[in-house]
DNA sequence: CTCGGCGTTGACGTTAACGTAAATCACCGA
DNA sequence: TCGGTGATTTACGTTAACGTCAACGCCGAG
């Protein structure tokens, strides 16, 4: 047994969630700084928790979908004041929510658009190999 | 008529382009400082024609999709030599082109997760919404 | 002729998102 | 006790993708 008693939480160390999500620890960090992250600390160790771990996940794969930073900490924040939150948060992250579907959908207009272009392209380019004269293997 | 004979090809101006695709003149410029555009000059005077306009069109959109300039460039040089390129070239396009796909489909990926992300924060938005007591609508 | 408008070329500035390096701390095992 | 291993803070450096500004050229209307 690893742990017995009431299972206590599973933690990360900063290169190990590192690790986790090819990134460096200066960039765990940053996002930290950048409100992102906010992780406990045993003397002055960052240690990190699941919520943690999920929190890097979303805004990496944000980051991959082309969103600022600062957008999704906007989103991380509004989040986090959920349950309790005023009214007035609660609209602004319904925007915010908006905006981003409306992000995903010109993206997907776009990869669509752009499968098409490479589809032609690709064709092209068998053509062009195809005519190669000097294709007698060996 | 404003045109006779052989059908004159349409052209832009810079300016007029900018205003096309919501850029700036200076956005162009350096597209073309980076390889990307390739205008006609009458004087010291852009000119720009269809094909222009498509390579900026692609590469906007290239960009929306997370792209760097530099990684459009290639494609489109690439492309450019196409009918003739050597078979060492069209190899090497043959090689971006699955990059590219590989990269439209962990991208549809995210997208999908992030739907998801969207759909449940959406839906615990809501629930705060309904839980708060002031909504007595004057 | 000259004036306004558009275009051009430098050249330097800016922002986001980290990279890199130096100095320091803390614990752990031989 | 010492030396390595990993963590931290601070601070300056870097890259991509433009923005901004100055100085100049050209040209058609008045």
């Amino acid at each position: 047994m690893t742990s017995d008693s009431t299972s206590l939480p599973r933690t990360y160390s900063i290169s190990e969630l590192a690790r986790m999500f090819e990134v460096t620890p200066r960039t765990i960090r940053f996002y930290e700084q950048e409100g992102l992250l906010e992780p406990q600390r045993r003397g002055q160790m960052r240690i990190y928790l699941d919520k943690d771990r999920v929190r890097l996940k979303l805004t990496l794969r944000g980051k991959r979908l082309g969103f600022s930073l600062a957008e999704i900490r906007e989103v991380i924040e509004l989040y986090d004041a959920l349950p309790d939150g005023n009214a007035r948060q609660l609209q602004r992250l319904l925007e915010l929510l908006a905006e981003k579907r409306a992000n995903l959908q010109r993206q997907e207009e776009d990869i669509r658009l752009m499968r098409k272009e490479l589809d032609d392209v690709e064709g092209r380019c068998r053509e062009a190999l195809e005519a190669l004269p000097e294709n007698s293997e060996d």
